[in-house]
DNA sequence: AATGAATGAGACTTCATTCAT
DNA sequence: GATGAATGAAGTCTCATTCAT
């Protein structure tokens, strides 16, 4: 089963579903290509540090130690570069394959597997996850890249909950792609909570992180009623 | 029991939380009264349309027909005015004690009321719920006015865990606080993707409403095992 | 003699040079001539407060508790109170006839009970003293009112100044007008230092009020040279 | 001696008492400095054309021939400009070291020629001081400027009145400090009176400088009691 | 390619003054 | 007379984007 969790999932590496386009063709030189990546590592670090919306261009190129006319050689706008860091951080966002549980079948293993898996590469990812949310609610290019990963994600769950019915391991009762929706979205809410809105706040207790996924695992394996008594 | 659901939950009058101060003092007179409610509907109306960040002082004053300036004679700038049109809304914005399904004792069905009653009231007011999300991202004080509310109604329903738990009705094994988070996150998240994002894509099929309920309500009582064969 | 000091000096009752117009007509009945004489009030307080400059209508009203519109009722705009404040402090700004110094004819005697007395009410003044200066640098009509109260006080000490060249008791080198102008100044400029000046910062000697008189007499009757050795 | 005249006087290069900031990095290109300049020469004119208060920073823009926003290139605001203002007319607002009168010793003639040269520079420059004036009145930090250029005036004459008190020139009674306080006072406001406000009423006889240098300098040497009857 | 200055549209605020009650 | 809300002109400042070197 591929229980995995919510909202990312791009373990494949296959065209990312083509999320955002690179008008500006790609540099030449080596020195160009050099200041493009340090245009995009500095706009991922001031995004980041500021947030998307205080950002201004002039304090990325600052931070690429460039200067601000030199931007627009590799992007037409913010957003673009927006993009750019995102393509490129995708590959470490998407948790590598869940380690693959080798060797069992056991569901609940699997389950938990996955969503271990989910919940680290967003606690690795958290500031980027954190700017994403908010561009999601600001631009929407990016609301709809953002739906088109959760989208992604949410399927193959509920086809693996589908599976799972079809093996009589899960309630049959439930239509799999609702239960896929609510359940991955829970799991994503908790990544958010804990890694985003956890990190904010000085205060509180941070969440231990193997109880969170042992929750959200039993949880999740409750809700459809897998046999067995844990 | 009282398993209401996720984010926002008031439905006891009390101290509204005191979210968000009016600085500037309410008119005295009748017509000051006027402009001022004018203004606190016209912003609400422009804020759901423009969103928050894309919107303009002027416009607001515009829509409520008056200068720019009688802006200021009510509220020092946005933010004042949208937590004028959060407290207005917050009344309603409160599912009304989920008609208390009078008469039954039984889990399962106060639990599905309360889910129900919270679904409602989230559809009824979704455009100004979207708007929370958004200014949520943007103005730590409305991020804070948001967290406020989801904790309150997670405490809320944590108690109502805890006590079904000691009743023996649900699973004793998970911690009542963090089973709370997850499955009110759940119910927020399905209320988000269906009434918030379900309006923006025209296309799709409209999630029904009935099977929204009964598949929370399901995975709900399956997650905390809830007996019973459903 | 009548060497008294610079600036300022009206101890004639006489109308004193029509400064300032008061275009409004005075107030009819006794409620108006109450709100009226509040507003002057607040008005002074409220400019040596806050400076001219950076006072507002609506703070004076405020602070003669009553409403911004009725501020018009008596004056044209901030100017006219500005005129009334100053108007009505005219009189205790005039060192008072400087006792005379009865009975002697000794003019260093003279001189010094001059200058004393246009220290003592520079002192009792200051404040207002500091906005005058202000608003002098700032609106025309205003400078030209310092300059006429200055100019008067100057003649009357050139008046002196002359009076004693013919006794042979001064210089006969000096113009009396240059003369009275310098010497007049000095004392001005001292007093200014001494009691605006020394007021705003906190540290600093707070100057000697007698020294102050006895220097600046001792050099005003040096310059002239004044016979004696003192 | 070196009883040079009053308020301002910086004849050592000395530190210029660091008096106003720059916050903004000085232009790189020849470009960004010829248009800093232009600004800085623009910023003058319109300060002493309208005044410091009524001058619109747009005015000096276009004045300058550039875009309203390039003026935040260089400076943070209207204060910042004057400050540059200010710094570069530093040089020559201070009088260059009174010509020495080289080969005398005779403590009139110095005293003379320090008046000149003081009353020289502030005619040079009184439109200037003038607009210094002014702001002094309404911004603190000039306040403090000016008030540090008057006092490090003050102080140096002071210590060519302790110098000719030794050397048995000058009266003895008189406190050295109090004193310079007293006569700089009176030259600055001689100053003031002859080149600003003489300035501004068309009418009315123009001082004479020499008359002007000479009664000055005859008032402040009588104040000190120099010894010889001219 | 890189640079960094120049541009200018646009949004925000303030407050003296007017005006309907 | 008094009230206090309404008005709207003016000025400030920010930055994405362009452009001459």
């Amino acid at each position: 089963m591929d229980t995995t969790a919510p909202e990312e999932n791009y373990s494949e590496k296959a065209p990312p579903m083509a999320p955002l386009s690179s008008l500006r063709e790609l540099p030449t030189t080596k020195r160009g290509a050099r200041t493009r990546a340090a245009l995009v590592k500095a706009a991922r670090k001031v995004f980041e540090r500021d947030g998307y919306l205080d950002s201004r261009l002039a304090d990325i190129a600052k931070e690429a130690q460039c200067a601000a006319g030199s931007f627009y050689t590799y992007f037409a706008g913010k957003e673009e570069v927006l993009a750019a860091v995102l393509l490129e951080a995708q590959e470490d966002m998407m948790h590598p394959g869940m380690g693959r549980v080798q060797g069992t079948d056991d569901p609940y293993a699997v389950l938990e597997a996955s969503n271990r898996a989910y919940l680290e590469a967003y606690k690795r990812n958290a500031r980027l996850m954190a700017l994403l949310e908010q561009v999601a609610q600001v631009e929407p290019e990016f609301r709809r890249f953002r739906s088109r990963r959760a989208d992604a994600f949410i399927h193959r769950n509920a086809r693996g909950i589908a599976d799972l019915q079809a093996r009589g391991v899960a309630d049959r009762e439930v239509d799999p792609m609702m239960a896929s929706r609510a359940l991955s979205g829970m799991v994503s809410v908790m990544a958010y909570s804990a890694f985003v809105r956890g990190e904010e706040q000085e205060e509180g207790t941070p969440v231990d992180f193997e109880e969170l996924v042992s929750t959200v695992t039993r949880l999740w394996a409750n809700a459809l009623r897998f046999p067995g008594h844990r």
